[in-house]
DNA sequence: ATGCGGACCTGTTAGC
DNA sequence: TGCTAACAGGTCCGCA
């Protein structure tokens, strides 16, 4: 359920809850995510305080006076609160317990996910170090993306899908933010103007404040119980809904594999 | 440099 | 109804 708008529902959802407290006991039941949990999860966390809850792109980041935690979701994973007394579920994989009595814990099925710990300037990592900007700050700019994008035969959805050119556009709104500017998902990436990439820019943030929004409605209790997604479903114009009619025009929505992804458009609105 | 396919896993759904 | 295959919101890596 992670695209960048539900990390940050979690990063908001979690952080009250767990700035200033303090890691008393790490519980991991399976190591073996993306990559294995370094141990010093478990020797380096516990009676550390957190001192912040920050998002690079899809990572979740852990402060510590030590050192961070990195977080990422893969493709099932969430990251919630609960009760020290709630026993774990099959793909609880990771129980961290504070002194507040709340219990971060991590659940992802598919384990494409990973957990790491890092000493240093977390930013620095490895897996950090080369992202691209952030999608909702002025970094992300019409300038930025036309000057990455010269010379690029790559097609536009896989171009901003490339963490590298900008972060948190995953699959589903890179098929939204094409729609709503109306470019055509294959279309070769240096090969589309300044102009076009200026509404491409404002569409991205568009759908991505959008769906943060909406995330924030529905899973704002994701403390309790489990909230559920599939909130964005009735907004979506394109993902998901080939042989349907399109929002605008009422043509048959087309669907095509790029990139191995599936890829939704409008061949009427999408030049 | 760029692009492609494979890899990591399990759960759900579509199709036979 | 039951089995199998394809597919899923991510992204890194190695090879051509």
């Amino acid at each position: 359920m992670p695209e960048l708008p539900e990390v940050e529902t979690t990063r908001r959802g979690i952080a009250p809850h767990l700035i200033g407290s303090r890691a008393l006991s790490v519980c991991v039941r399976k190591r073996q995510l993306r990559w294995p949990i370094p141990e010093q999860l478990e020797t380096e966390l516990p009676g550390l305080v957190i001192d912040s809850i920050t998002r690079r792109g899809k990572y979740l980041i852990l402060h510590t006076i030590k050192g961070s935690v990195i977080i990422h979701l893969g493709m099932s994973g969430v990251l919630r609160l609960v009760s020290v007394n709630e026993p774990p579920q099959k793909h609880d994989h990771v129980d961290i317990r504070f002194n507040n009595h709340k219990v971060l814990r991590y659940t992802d099925p598919r384990r494409f996910g990973c957990i790491l710990w890092c000493y240093d300037n977390p930013h620095q990592h490895p897996l950090l170090r080369d992202l691209g900007p952030e999608p909702l700050t002025e970094s992300f700019s019409t300038r930025h993306l036309f000057k990455a994008s010269r010379g690029k035969k790559v097609a536009v959805k896989q171009f901003i899908m490339n963490s590298k050119v900008v972060v948190g556009v995953g699959n589903i709104y890179a098929n939204e933010a094409l729609f709503l500017a109306g470019i055509h998902p294959r279309r070769a990436a240096g090969r589309i103007s300044a102009q076009r990439y200026s509404a491409l820019t404002q569409c991205i943030k568009d759908v991505l404040l959008i769906a943060i929004q909406q995330g924030g409605t529905t899973l704002k209790d994701f403390v309790g119980a489990d909230g559920k997604p599939g909130y964005f479903k009735q907004s979506l114009a394109v993902y998901g809904r080939s042989g349907q009619p399109c929002i605008k025009c009422h043509q048959k929505i087309k669907e095509i594999r790029l990139g191995q992804r599936s890829t939704y458009y409008c061949s009427n609105c999408q030049k």
